[in-house]
DNA sequence: CATGAATGAGCCTTCATTCAT
DNA sequence: AATGAATGAAGGCTCATTCAT
């Protein structure tokens, strides 16, 4: 299940199912439209996964990995100011929902797709994710620059984020930096 | 197609679908699930509708008129700061949300599952529903009281509302009110 | 699940299955066989039978229904004599096996394909069919005609005869009441 | 395919695969759980045999020849009377019907499954071995101690002995001796 | 309006077999 | 010999939809 311990094929091919599960959803999916994305016949792709559940899941356990892993590499380089720390959460959260991975977003809106199992599995390492921006938050909001229920304004923030998936276009004129900035001036008192 | 047009039975119909929608997804939602929720046997259901698509039109339809009905009525009767009409705004948005019928719900996740003939005929509705958001705050940023891109911060205000169908808990200990002037509390400059 | 209760059409269905799964066995027919055979498209097997194994259970509850009635009715036609006691469990046994109905024959060789829950639901029908025997060679064995253990002699009778399956051709010279005569000449003794 | 030539590797392999067959039937018994079975990987199974009908082929030519070995050498050691070889015969087929190496069930359970050619190369085995049991029958019907038709006689018997498989628990109190004499007191006039 | 039976396209999955390494 | 990946044909089953009654 861990992704270090996954074949490069299987990486390879979970890479390519995320790009579909992102692109048509879970359900419409087939495994035959897998296959044939894959370059393989459809019957082999039981070979690397049990079942399609299973390719769902590795999506979700490998896309979350990589925020997580992001988030942390990108905390560790900011500056050590809230809107610094703020920004960098912002731009990473934007960037692997908004990359060629798409990944990320298969995580936000297929997680209810996921066997009870495999959500149980799964839910640490997102909560790992969140409780990265919650504890960020908590701290503006001890230094006064943010306002509210800390835990409210972190789902509102990734709401506000994860939405993006939904009218943001990554070839249009605006780039995520410019998206994640807007997100920190909406959170942040503008003055500080 | 007009709510107004339908008829009682269609009307009742299209709310039991909406219920059955919102719980696990249009493309999970059988045919048969539907007609056993509404009592009736599967080929009955297409006396009423000419299609399963047509069911989720009707629900889509039906709740961004409701939405869109009531976030006028509330602007007009709210006071007229921009606090409060934006208070009015965020608690419609919530309370059609997370009512018993969940039916705003199928309309913002299932939009996709739309065929692209009604997609184009609904756009309308939720652009005016959307308008009446980027009016207020278009208002609120000429008042100085909110910052940045107005279009951004409808689109991110609606994000962070939207996302509640996803952790909040209407028999939880919080009300929507709360949420509401939570959400207001982090657009508005707060000393204003 | 009880053969008074099964529709007209079902019944129907369920003796042709019965053929097929004579012929080939169980896990050879295939339900696209299974429809071709009743005129149907595989599809619309389904709304008679929820899956394969509802179809294999169908064919053993008729069938042994079938033996146990005829079983018994015969017992009440017959002399009450030891030996034309047995003749007639005897004829019905055969009779049923090589009847153009050959569900017998499924209830003997698909018996271990029953699902855990069928074959429970079952077995209290077959017990019922191997104690009308044991019962009449328990007789017979206290009226000194049959020698040894009446389980195993029960056994061993209703074993030599369901192997007529794999060898004895209705078509053929002989028929069922002879195989029957000849029985019944190896089991009591010859002088009574 | 005699079994005087096959590699001792593939006699183990045909063992194992004789122990599948009887617990699961051939058809549900797949190349991988033989593999599995066999400790290797199911591509290598065909470095050993062509095809899995050709372990079927093997599984049921080893057993009939250690069944056919085994009548022969218990004849040849029985006392020339009737009772004696049948006994023999008895104790031959219930001893290689139950004992670990299953492998007898499979050539009755599963004959029907072999290939046409296949089945036509192992008639002669099977022949000489239900001649072995013809011709004792035969001499007891001359020697008036069994009656009826030593043909039919045969295959009663045969049958009574292979239906065993179906609810004989050898590791239960009865042991196979006794019910081979409980069959030869069946078949043959008891006091004579 | 309602129903039960039927349809046909398609879905996920299985499995014996092949073959380059 | 052995393996792992791939194949392709088939299998059981689902489901939106139709239609005679």
């Amino acid at each position: 299940m861990n992704v270090a311990t996954d074949s490069p094929r299987r990486q390879q091919l979970t890479r390519i199912a995320a790009r579909l599960f992102m692109q048509q959803g879970f359900d419409r999916t087939t495994v035959r439209m897998l296959a044939d994305a894959m370059g393989i016949k459809s019957g082999s792709l039981f070979h690397h996964f049990a079942d399609k559940q299973e390719i769902l899941c590795a999506v979700i356990e490998d896309s979350t990995r990589h925020a997580l892993f992001s988030a942390r590499r990108a905390l560790a380089d900011a500056a050590p100011t809230t809107r610094a720390r703020l920004l960098a959460l912002a731009r990473v959260h934007l960037d692997t929902l908004h990359d060629d991975r798409h990944a990320h977003g298969v995580a936000l809106y297929e997680w209810r797709r996921l066997s009870d199992e495999d959500r149980e599995h799964l839910t640490h390492l997102r909560d790992a994710y969140e409780t990265l921006w919650l504890q960020v938050i908590e701290e503006a909001r001890r230094a006064g620059q943010v306002q509210g229920d800390a835990a409210i304004i972190t789902r509102y923030a990734l709401g506000a984020l994860n939405w993006t998936a939904r009218w943001y276009d990554p070839d249009g004129p605006m780039d995520t930096a410019q998206l994640a900035h807007e997100l920190v001036d909406m959170i942040v008192a503008p003055a500080s």
